[in-house]
DNA sequence: TATTGTTATACTCTATAACTATA
DNA sequence: TATAGTTATAGAGTATAACAATA
């Protein structure tokens, strides 16, 4: 094989990956979505609840959810009109505002998380060990 | 193995492939932006071109981009305003608009899809057998 | 009547910049 | 001065509903 036609086959790979990886991400995402849905949650807003396994700052919601933390705002307001969230001084730093599931929040988040595990498409396809496999090699790619 | 043990360790190994495959693909759309960005085009105009390899109906383009055809008019609109495609009449049926790529659209959407599928980021880890691996799990789950 | 594309409109997610209160 | 959170605003992507031209 000519070192050309290795790298045409290496992009033909590379591209036939990405548009399989951009499919699951279709259906994964539908999947998360209806998942919100079914809990009474935009998709946004399940990401956040999802990321708030203990006191929180802002802040650092804003970074496990990537984006900028002006954005927080207004979820947290959301969260916290329904009674899901508070927020907390803390008491170390007054800047900082700790957000806290109210235990509401707790039972929306257990349900959501369930809701999202169980059977996500793409995945309930695949055997245990197939799982393991794909598991496997998607640590080594992150 | 209990019932209940085996439940809850597929949810762990379905929570752990959820949580990986999101990340993967969150690498993967910075890839695409970024191959976007650096070919003058914003992701949703490059999913646009991308998906032009011949004469299309916009309300094919519509179905292939699963969004509303209301969303395809600005689109369209902004790349023919940059002659990246025209809009020409069906003579089969006057109602269809056919987009067509002009050869300044072909060689941007050559241009896009070479950078897309040079080192995408996460598939570029991965040796050539485990991205056949890859391929072939995914092509499963699809 | 039904379909293609268009327009008007609205909602969500995202970012930047200027502001406040604390540090 | 620097940082945490807020506000105002703007740009994308998405959807629904009503419309004109064509089938």
């Amino acid at each position: 094989m000519t070192r050309t036609a290795r790298a045409e086959s290496t992009q033909a790979l590379n591209a036939e990956l990405i548009e399989l990886l951009f499919g699951v991400l279709d259906k994964l995402r539908g999947h998360f979505d209806a998942a919100a849905a079914e809990t009474g949650l935009t998709g946004g807003r399940a990401r956040a609840i999802a990321s708030l396994s203990g006191p929180t700052p802002m802040r650092q919601l804003a970074a496990t959810m990537a984006c900028d933390p002006s954005n927080i705002t207004g979820v947290v307001d959301d969260l916290e009109r329904r009674g899901l969230v508070t927020r907390e001084a803390d008491p170390r730093d007054r800047r900082i505002k700790l957000l806290v599931l109210t235990k509401q929040g707790e039972r929306t988040r257990r349900d959501f998380l369930a809701r999202l595990h169980r059977t996500p498409p793409g995945i309930s396809e695949l055997t245990e060990p197939q799982r393991r496999a794909l598991r496997d090699l998607l640590t080594l790619a992150v």
